[in-house]
DNA sequence: AAAACAACTCTACATTTGTAGAATAAAAAT
DNA sequence: ATTTTTATTCTACAAATGTAGAGTTGTTTT
């Protein structure tokens, strides 16, 4: 099962807040901020998913995630370098480094966290 | 404009291709193959969203990609690191380097790259 | 030439997605 | 207590997606 784009969006919202009631989660929109009626559509596609729970609190509910957005995060990457990388996350990692134009200091940053990840293998 | 999933897939075979009539990119699919109807529609939809051209050769046509392969991808990545990582590459690169758990080679090779890439700086 | 095949277009239809009004019920404000 | 606001559910509906049958037409095979 996965969510759908404005799915998605309101999810990342939601992990910001990391818990919220409707009211915070629309409030997390920009303008023009979508209908109350279609955020609780999302709201309740996406507790059917899976990808969110509540508690009862009063009348209304607090949302919190039930996926880390690590995870959720980590499968779309994977679905990524799977879909066009025939599943190497080398190539994937290499298109990576020569296509989005990072800085001087984010390439220096990047290869100290490979040192760093390497010094653990 | 952007792909459908299953598009998505049909893509990938054509750039693979590079160029190729219905039936090479029937032949590309893994069984089950989809009906050919399935692809022919695949193929129109693609083609009036601009993704695929084509060239009349006897009674059927060869069809090509239009849009080039790291350019789809570069901004599917970018989709990706504008929702959930602020638009930040580097924030990006750090966790996929994190979550991701590339081998010792894939490192070091990952390494070499952006060494690569810094004398260039 | 007749039959079989291939590629394409048209039509179709169920499912998913984006978006929200109408109705309901409970809570807050007056 | 009556009105207003808020959260939720139900219903709705257009657009997009996944999938493919039927029909047409040109091509290949027999």
């Amino acid at each position: 099962m996965k969510l759908s784009g404005s799915e998605e969006e309101l999810m990342n919202h939601l992990w910001q807040l990391e818990k919220g009631y409707m009211k915070d989660l629309l409030d997390a929109y920009p303008d023009p901020k979508p209908a109350t009626t279609t955020v609780a559509t999302l709201l309740k596609r996406m507790a059917d998913k899976g990808f969110i729970g509540y508690v009862p609190h009063g009348n209304s509910r607090q949302y919190f995630p039930l996926v880390k957005k690590t995870d959720y995060f980590a499968k779309q990457v994977n679905g990524l370098i799977k879909n066009f990388f025939n599943d190497s996350a080398t190539q994937f990692a290499s298109f990576f480094t020569q296509e989005t134009d990072l800085s001087k200091k984010e390439l220096e940053d990047l290869r100290a966290l490979i040192d760093h990840q390497l010094k653990k293998k």
